[in-house]
DNA sequence: CTCGATTGTCTAGCGGTGCTAGAATTCGAG
DNA sequence: CTCGAATTCTAGCACCGCTAGACAATCGAG
């Protein structure tokens, strides 16, 4: 049944092709310019092509963004490894990400701003978020503070470099305090 | 020139009723729902009347987005007046702030979620978008600390409380733990 | 009171969207 | 080589934001 095979992973990998290539479009030039006939172009395929990959545009966007929890989180444990000691730690964890928010916006929409059919917060979470989420609490537990729950205050110390980095690149924050906000807050919500 | 002042008053009143309408409707449905047809038909009116008031869609946000502004900061002028302490008011404060956004999640998102071609943090920012920032700061600057410029320590208050309301929304935070989440956030912020 | 000009509003339509039914094609199995 | 199944495409649906140009109502001048 090598055939058969040769043509699953032929069709793997235009499956990833769609992805990338949603995920390009995206970044080049916004979610909105990311229709299915562009798409569908681009990959030189019919629209029904992606049909028969993803049940919609939605699903397109979910797969996206679980790249870039994989990514980010691969990102945020490599920053924190990096650093020494636990103050450091969290400053180089937060600015990693809002790093990761302002470079690749597009994938941090898909993520956190748009809806991709994902469950967040639940036991049938996709692995890569339920991950993401973990390589935060691995440094900001240690600066929790006595009885506080590491993970209320993950959320927390995560709202607020959400807020951050949407609100800075919408233009609702002015850009020049980033640094400044960002060390504010790190001082202010971590025991250390 | 009694007849030029009535009908004045009759296409403002007209221009209320449709940024109304946009409003009800995507409190109702959701702002995708909001289409300048099923608007249209809301009003009684056909669509090109909609381009008569505003310029587009997308003013229309702009205008939900102004109403709410002003809503909010009157909101939380309220609320902090009402509050004992310097500690009790960044509470009601920030309770007040992620009530209304759970309370008018549409007015919300057009605040801050949408495109409602409105400029922020700069000199031409609309006036009711100012105000509502001037609401936070009113309150927060007694609480910033020693050294910490109160605008910047607002924008971060600001931002955190921001995130905690969209992802507590959008389902990425779990609802259980919000007062908790609060509390936390204002514990470690606020200098009181 | 009539008539032309000015406003105001509507109908109809443009190019775009996400998505899909059914025709056409490709391709491996016998 | 033929046939049937799997795959891909063409063509189209209903909807979107937005607008040109036809039409109707209203007003001021004579």
């Amino acid at each position: 049944m090598s055939v058969q095979e040769r043509k699953e992973r032929e069709r793997a990998a235009r499956e990833r092709l769609i992805v990338a290539t949603a995920r390009e479009l995206a970044e080049e030039q916004g979610w909105d310019a990311v229709t299915t006939r562009r798409l569908a172009e681009r990959i030189e395929y019919s629209q029904p092509v992606l049909y028969s990959h993803f049940r919609g545009k939605r699903e397109i966007i979910g797969a996206v963004a679980l790249e870039g929890a994989a990514e980010m989180a691969t990102a945020l444990r490599a920053a924190a490894r990096a650093a020494d000691g636990p103050r450091a730690r969290v400053v180089v964890l937060a600015r990693t990400y809002l790093d990761f928010a302002e470079r690749n916006p597009a994938v941090y929409d898909a993520m956190f701003q748009l809806d991709g059919g994902l469950a967040f917060a639940r036991e049938d979470t996709p692995a890569p978020l339920k991950d993401a989420f973990a390589a935060l609490l691995e440094t900001l537990a240690e600066v929790a503070g006595d009885g506080v729950h590491p993970g209320v205050f993950t959320e927390v110390f995560w709202a607020s470099l959400h807020g951050l980095a949407t609100l800075t690149r919408a233009g609702r924050l002015p850009a020049e305090y980033a640094e400044g906000r960002l060390e504010l807050l790190v001082d202010r919500l971590a025991v250390v």
